[in-house]
DNA sequence: TTGAAAGCGCTAACAC
DNA sequence: GTGTTAGCGCTTTCAA
């Protein structure tokens, strides 16, 4: 019983490449990161031995050796609903250029996740930091803070930034989509949104929101909240209860596209008159809202552009102020009065 | 003038908190892993010193040392449409309690960006990979297999893996759908897609159509594709360019449940007889269609449990054999004649 | 243009 | 229970 070769599945180091192609660790190493002057025979006899031995740098080593990391932290409470996939376009689109990476991690709108999530990412040294919302608990703003990298708060500015903040005001959003409210002449208006105690912004929205009808001497005649599910039947749902317990609303507003969504083919199976009767908006501003058969009126979040701002100031693109203020459009589709 | 203070924004190591608890550096790094037995005096002296001066943990130096890096990577094609973020959800549940946090790297249906996205996750020598289809470009294949640890190909198990799969036949998956339209009765049937000349499993399963069609001495009578913008907005235009081209058309086999949705609500819309005079299906079962006026029919991709079973292999949690093949079950919701 | 030595911050393995 | 030593696989720095 011979002992056989070592192991061909032993991890490859830069040694093993600098023995294959005959040249030091030291100039496989520049080879292989494009650095300092290699002559082209050196340059191919390295690169040569690389494709044929399968090698893949140790980037664990490497971020060691040289104290730099081409991650960019993405900390985000949700993937699944539209909002935050579309900001991570516009982060990748910014980031792809510049040799960093981002890397997502996923909160479900929880601050202790939060708090490990970026507790998490830290300890890997990443070169920025992206964090979606403006609240975050004591330890984790103290992590942040101590990181020494580029922090930037996205979505919201309604707050005091950290480091960076990237986004629109809540809470001028919802006192915008108030007064349109109220200027196209409805009267009784209902609120209709998600149980999330930790979705700040959509809690700002709605403050603004009824700042806005108070300053018309109005108040909301009804609201009603969901957690979980399908937010297109929920919309359903949640709008069929408010109709039924507040037959003369006739206005809905809705904290988010897809519940309104929901609720716009609810009252059009009902054959309600929209916007006649009663109108109807959300917020996000979601493509989705093209392919229904009427055009719900809703808020553009500006979600591309909040990443690609974000990444552009991790990227050092951008020499920001503290707060990069956006400003999203009314899009009023065909759900309110004219 | 004097020099200041060392920086206080200084990185923190090991040795700065060792020095703080007057507790050797190793004693540190035990009570910060919970491994092997400290006192309870010890053990104090050191997290309060840790959590005194915010002192994060540098993983890129534990797993350099360690030889292990707690991070698993997740290669999807894409975010936006609604299936991989619940198979991600499957992954993160099932990653959860096991110290593994997974990593997303998205690669748009391109070859070329898998390659590279694999390369750069490779590098960070995670502790097993998760990747999105059968068909990689040969030297992704080859770093993969190389890598010396668990591969999971995941959504489809028509092929060869690599290591392990876990999925469903796409094939048998478009077989079925046309044997129960076929069943129903429907005779002119048309296919309408996604013009993504590598989302095979999209193509699988329109090959097992059109071969469980010929079976019934059937051909599509038409076929329209589409790519870019809001999937239900060119369901629906797709819809009405068939229904034109092809009057006579009894059935719209869609192959994404977006498009059938904006097909649904345009045959709605056109007062056509659904699923009398016209049948339609999809394919995902995602959950959006639970609150459309009427329930497309589609068939369950099993995301979840796709993600879930992955994340067991790679967490050491199944022993499975090569492929695990996951059976879809028919919804015939409200779209196919009974 | 190339190579040698030192060390990044941590942990495995072993001593005490 | 706790400390010491020796690297992990690279890159930085400096010498040749």
């Amino acid at each position: 019983m011979t002992k056989p070769t070592p192991d061909p599945r032993h991890t490859l180091t830069l040694r093993d490449v600098s023995e294959a192609s005959g040249v030091s660790e030291m100039t496989v190493s520049r080879v292989l990161r494009n650095r300092g002057d290699v002559s082209a025979p050196t340059r191919e006899k390295v690169l040569e031995a690389a494709r044929a031995l399968g090698y893949v740098p140790n980037k664990i080593a490497g971020a060691l050796a040289s104290q730099r990391v081409n991650l960019v932290g993405v900390v985000i409470p949700s993937l699944s609903n539209m909002v935050f996939p579309e900001v991570m376009t516009g982060i990748s689109e910014v980031l792809e250029g510049t040799g960093l990476q981002p890397v997502v991690g996923v909160t479900n709108y929880l601050s202790d996740r939060e708090e490990s999530v970026i507790y998490e990412m830290l300890s890997w040294r990443p070169s920025g930091m992206i964090i979606a919302g403006l609240e975050h608990s004591q330890a984790s703003q103290a992590m942040l803070a101590r990181a020494g990298i580029p922090i930037v708060e996205i979505m919201d500015i309604d707050g005091t930034p950290i480091d960076h903040a990237v986004g629109i005001s809540h809470r001028r959003a919802g006192r915008q989509m108030a007064e349109a409210i109220i200027a196209a002449g409805y009267r009784k208006i209902a609120f209709l949104g998600t149980q999330m105690p930790n979705d700040f912004r959509a809690k700002k929205r709605l403050e603004g929101f009824e700042e806005a009808l108070g300053k018309a001497g109005l108040t909301l005649v009804d609201r009603e909240y969901y957690s979980g599910g399908s937010a297109l039947l929920k919309g359903r749902e949640m709008t069929a209860a408010v109709l039924d317990r507040t037959p003369d609303v006739d206005f809905l507003y809705y904290s988010n596209d897809m519940i309104g969504a929901g609720g716009l083919l609810y009252c059009l199976d009902k054959g309600l008159d929209v916007p006649g009767r009663i109108g109807l908006a959300g917020f996000n501003g979601v493509e989705l809202l093209d392919g229904l058969p009427r055009k719900l009126a809703t808020m553009d979040a500006c979600r591309l552009e909040i990443g690609r701002k974000a990444a552009e100031i991790i990227a050092g693109k951008a020499t920001p102020g503290e707060k990069v203020e956006l400003f999203p459009t009314l899009q009023p589709g065909d759900t309110i009065r004219r």
